[in-house]
DNA sequence: GAGCATACCTACTCGTGCGTAAGGTTACGC
DNA sequence: GCGTAACCTTACGCACGAGTAGGTATGCTC
């Protein structure tokens, strides 16, 4: 009496991924601390036992969360940006694929960024990665430093870094709330405010994307 | 036998500042959940039932926090950005004066940014302030744009105001975590990304505060 | 088709923390 | 010097949600 045969005992690998999809979706709604383990056990479709057999206690999940989401992002960036192009050529497909990586995860971004940043125990996992997307940056901006002969000091190099991804993240943050908006227009926004700076826009200049 | 004769019976408009100021404090190391009522009331010598006496349920509290931080933060700008000053001085001059506020009230700086954020019944509150902040920033750009004969759509506009709100307030974050930072030369170095952009920066272009 | 492991459930315990009821104490008006 | 109102307390009720104990069903192996 029925063609699907009522989805269940499934195997644990599966499950799994099915609730870290619910735990994202619900932490990236509520929060952590409001968010619940039974919401998530029923948006899974599952009891919440077995959400601790799998995934352990609410901290372990959340961390679980943290680190697939992050990973996911981190890949999606590093796999764009090659070493061997010219800084801005960089800098613009790392921006492309960050916001392609936001447009299409709004959910896993919300955990990252609005909640992962105030609940202390985490605070240090998500710096970590942070610190990680600032030093690409930094070496980034360095290497082409060199070339072009300028010398700055290493923490300047940090702070121009960080404003940087900052910059980034508001914007995702942005796209992430207005789900009509195009990630790779946004890009090149981002590109155009990174690259030119709010006073070469002012006159008139504008940069854009090159053609492929 | 004191010379204080022991902070008792205190009037109503005294205990209520004294109460923000031990909830900023908590609210800014524990985040909203964690902290705890029977915490703040602790820090603010005070037991409970005059927390909600005076200032209502934990949801009302925070809320005043968030707009008396706020408001402290918006006067701060404000107040040196003076409309008939050139762009490129306004912006300056409304940076420092958010660095400064950073560096002098970094407890309510982690209120606003990092707490205010995730929790729904509050993202609205703040939204609202970071909207008129952008918008400033927004109308600031549209004036010298107009001056300088150059056209560009509303969103466009919101965008680079966003991104520029943005990495302001990753410096400042930044900022809150480098006790040993100097807001001033903080604020140097983010008109330097801002105004100049990482291009010109590669160059070896930099830009100075003008002298006072 | 017996046995065993794995998937899965219902129904509970227990701590924590919000919000309050009811009562004590100090200052001030008259 | 006495009422009264504002200030302040201790001690509790109550709900919500994390984590668990113990039991049931299903597929897989021989």
């Amino acid at each position: 009496m029925s063609g699907t045969p009522t989805f269940k005992r499934l195997p644990r690998a599966v499950r799994e991924q099915q609730m870290l999809d619910a735990a994202v979706r619900v932490f990236s709604r509520h929060g952590f601390h409001a968010a619940s383990m039974d919401e998530i056990a029923e948006v899974a479709g599952i009891s919440k036992p077995m959400v601790y057999a799998y995934l352990g206690t609410k901290e372990e999940l959340f961390v679980a969360c943290l680190h697939r989401e992050g990973t996911r992002m981190m890949e999606a960036i590093a796999g764009a940006a090659a070493p061997e192009l010219d800084a801005d050529e960089r800098l613009w497909r790392g921006l492309r694929a960050f916001f392609g990586f936001v447009g299409a995860h709004r959910d896993g971004w919300a955990v990252l960024y609005r909640q992962a940043r105030g609940s202390q125990p985490f605070a240090g996992e998500l710096a970590a990665m942070r610190s990680r997307l600032v030093e690409v940056v930094a070496g980034m901006l360095d290497h082409a430093l060199r070339a072009e002969g300028v010398e700055v000091s290493e923490t300047e190099l940090e702070v121009v870094a960080y404003a940087l991804v900052g910059a980034s993240e508001s914007l995702a943050d942005w796209l992430a709330d207005h789900p009509e908006a195009d990630p790779g227009k946004t890009a090149t926004r981002m590109m155009n405010v990174a690259w030119l700076g709010a006073g070469q826009l002012l006159r008139g200049v504008t940069w854009h994307p090159p053609q492929e």
